[in-house]
DNA sequence: TTACATTATGACACCGGTGTCAGCACTTTA
DNA sequence: TAAAGTGCTGACACCGGTGTCATAATGTAA
C-alpha cells in the first residue's frame, strides 16, 4: 500500500461502495450491523484515518478552535506571561474535553493582528487572550462581528456584547485587596499598574481598590500611584521611581503578580522590609507567586475555570446558543508578603 | 453577500475564470499583471481568504505542525511543567516564523497516546515533547516510522534514528554541576532525580555528574540518591526522606529545577541553610528559578534555540532533507543557592 | 505566407470525504 | 394480489480550491 489508505481502499476490500464505508465509519444506523463491523475491522487493519481536510471541506466546519495570544509588546521575547501560559494550559484541556483541536498563535498586541483563522476555515471560532487595550481593539472587534466570526475574549470588553467576554471580576478583586489592607491596619496605600482606562482590567482593579478604601474613609493619594505594564521589569522600575521620589506608604497593591514581584525586588534593594514596612498584594496567583520571597499574597483568578468558560461560551456561540455574560469571582490568597 | 466569498465570486466580479483567480492570487507569472492586480483588489474588497481545507485537500499538505505535550502522569492537572511551557512558547514562535500553524495537544504520558494528526492530514509533522520514558515509547516510535510519519522528539531517543532527536547535552550538563561543586569544595554530594535508565534525560545528567566527580576521585554514595519525577512535590518528598534517614551531604544536584525547589523547601523545613549547609544546583533554568529564595543556581537549557531546532529539523524531515543529530550545549547559571 | 514560439486564459479532472436521492429486496397492510 | 412501508445499498453531485491540458491571440523567424 503506497500512501495513506482512503475510504475507497476500504470499500474495495469490503466489497461495498465508498458511500457505505463512509456511513459505516460514522456508525450510521443505515448500515447493516455486519457490514459496519467488517468495514471497521478493515479500517483498523489499514490504519485508516478520516482525512480531515476532505471532511471539513464538505461539512464546512473544522472541529478546531484558534487561540490568539497577545503579548505586551515590550515584554521579553523569550518569556511569556505565566498567567497566560496557565490559561493556555486550561484552554487546551477544555478543548480536548470537547473534542476540539486547538491552534495556537502568538500576536503582538501593538501590531496589526490577524484573526483570519476562521475566514480561512481553519477554525470554527477564536479565543482572544491578552491584557486588552480597550481602545485599539474595538475596530477589530467590529470587523469580526461584521463577518459573523465567532469569538470570545478574555478581559477586554466588546461594545454592546457582554456575552463575548469572560473575565475575572476585577472590581471585586480590587476591593478584596483593600479589605485585606484595612483589616491589617495598612491604610497608607500605593498602587502600581495602569489606572487609566487604557488597560480596562487594571483600571477595574484600581477602581475596586479605591472605592473600598473610600468606604472606610481612606483616600488614595495620586502621587502614590505609578504606571506599569505586566512585567517584572516594569513593576521594578515603577516602584523604584516611587522610592526615588521619596514617596512613603505601608501597603502596596500591584495590578499583577509580575508587577508585585518586581516591586518587591525594588523594595528589598531600598532596604524596605516586606511585609514589615510595606505589605504587598498582587493579582493573578501565578505559579511563581508561592515561591518568591516572601511568598506573595495575591488575588487569585482561577485559570482552570476561566479556560473552561472561554471554550464553553465559544462553543455555544458557534452553535448559536444563548451565552450569558461571565464574571468569575476572585479569591484572596493570603501569604507572607502582607 | 451571504456566507464567505469564494474564488468563483471573485472570478465573477473580475470577469475572468476561477482558474485565473486562483493563479492570480498565488502570484503566478502566468497571469497578466493587470488582471493580477484587479483580482487582488477584488479579493481584498470581499475580504476573501483561501479556504485552507480545500487547498490542503488538493495539495495534500497542511502547513501545520502538531505539538504533543506529554505530562508526568502524577503532576497536578492545573499546573504544567514550566519548562515545557517555555518550550511551547518558542516552538510557537518558530512555527510562525516559518509560516506554519501549530496544533497543540496535551497527552498523558502513561496513556495510550495518539499521534494521528498526521494520519488525518491535519498536520504535516509532529513534535513530541516530554520527559521521555525511553522504554514505553519505542513501539510507538516504530509505528510512526512504519507509517512514514514525520516527527521529532525532545529528549527521548529513537532507536537508530539520532536525527529525530533534539536534546540538551544532559551528560555535559551533569558534568557542569559537578565541576561547580568541586570548584566550591563541596564534594559530599547528593542527587535527586531518577538515576535509572527509565528516564533517559535524568540518567544522562546523573552519569555526567558522577563521571566528573570520579575524575576528581570523588565517589557518590548510593545512599545519597533519591528518586523523583519532575515536580516540586516529588522533590520535596524525596529530600525529606533523605533527611529522615539522617543522610548528610553538603551539596545537592537536582535533576530539574522543580525538584530543586521542592528540595530547598524540605531543607528549609529541616533548618538546613541553603547555601551555607547545602549548596543546591538544579537543571532547566525555568523562569521561577531566579525568583525563589535563595535564587537557584541551575544548568540552563536554552528553550528558544531548542524550539527553533525542533521546528527546523522537523521541516527538513518533511522536505526529505538530511538532518543532523542535534545536541544543545548547556550553560551553568550561578545564583545564590550554591 | 507558413511555421513556430510565446503569452494569457478557460475548461476540466481531481483531492477524499459527506449528504441526497433513487432503487432493490423484502415485509406488512388492505 | 396490489399498494405501501422498511432496511440497506450504490450512484452521484458537491465542498473550494489546484494543476494539467487545450486553445486563442499575438509576435517572430524562415
Amino acid at each position: 500500500m503506497k500512501g495513506k489508505a482512503t475510504s475507497f481502499d476500504i470499500a474495495h476490500y469490503a466489497g461495498v461502495s465508498q458511500s457505505t464505508v463512509s456511513r459505516a465509519l460514522r456508525n450510521s444506523h443505515l448500515v447493516n450491523e455486519e457490514t459496519r463491523k467488517r468495514v471497521h475491522d478493515i479500517a483498523k487493519k489499514l490504519n485508516y484515518k478520516v482525512d480531515k481536510n476532505a471532511s471539513n471541506l464538505r461539512t464546512q466546519q473544522s472541529s478546531t478552535l484558534a487561540l490568539l495570544l497577545f503579548e505586551d509588546p515590550t515584554s521579553d521575547e523569550s518569556q511569556i506571561n505565566p498567567f497566560f501560559l496557565a490559561m493556555l494550559g486550561s484552554i487546551t484541556r477544555a478543548c480536548a474535553k470537547e473534542g476540539y483541536d486547538l491552534l495556537v498563535s502568538f500576536q503582538s498586541a501593538s501590531a496589526n493582528w490577524q484573526a483570519d483563522y476562521e475566514d480561512s476555515h481553519r477554525a470554527d471560532g477564536i479565543i482572544l487572550l491578552g491584557y486588552g487595550d480597550y481602545i485599539d481593539y474595538q475596530p477589530k472587534f467590529k470587523t469580526l462581528l461584521d463577518q459573523n466570526t465567532k469569538f470570545v475574549c478574555w478581559g477586554a470588553t466588546v461594545d454592546n456584547r457582554p456575552d463575548l467576554t469572560v473575565c475575572c471580576d476585577n472590581y471585586s478583586g480590587g476591593k478584596l485587596a483593600a479589605e485585606h489592607f484595612i483589616a491589617h491596619n495598612r491604610t497608607d496605600c500605593a498602587f502600581i499598574g495602569d489606572a487609566s482606562d487604557h488597560s480596562p482590567e487594571f483600571f477595574s482593579r484600581f477602581q475596586g481598590f479605591k472605592d473600598e478604601l473610600l468606604a472606610s474613609n481612606v483616600a488614595i493619594n495620586e502621587r502614590k500611584m505609578a504606571n506599569a505594564i505586566s512585567t517584572e521589569e516594569s513593576g521594578y522600575h515603577a516602584t523604584r521611581s516611587l522610592i526615588a521620589n521619596n514617596i512613603k506608604f505601608n501597603a502596596l497593591f500591584a495590578a499583577s503578580d509580575l508587577i508585585a514581584i518586581g516591586a518587591i525586588r525594588a523594595l528589598k534593594e531600598a532596604n524596605i522590609n516586606v511585609p514589615k514596612d510595606v505589605a504587598v498584594v498582587g493579582f493573578d496567583n501565578i505559579a511563581i507567586a508561592s515561591y518568591v520571597n516572601p511568598p506573595l499574597t495575591t488575588i487569585e483568578q482561577n485559570t482552570t475555570i476561566a479556560g473552561q468558560m472561554l471554550v464553553e461560551n465559544l462553543l455555544k456561540l458557534i452553535r448559536e446558543e444563548k451565552v450569558q455574560s461571565t464574571l468569575l469571582p476572585p479569591v484572596l490568597i493570603a501569604r507572607k508578603s502582607s
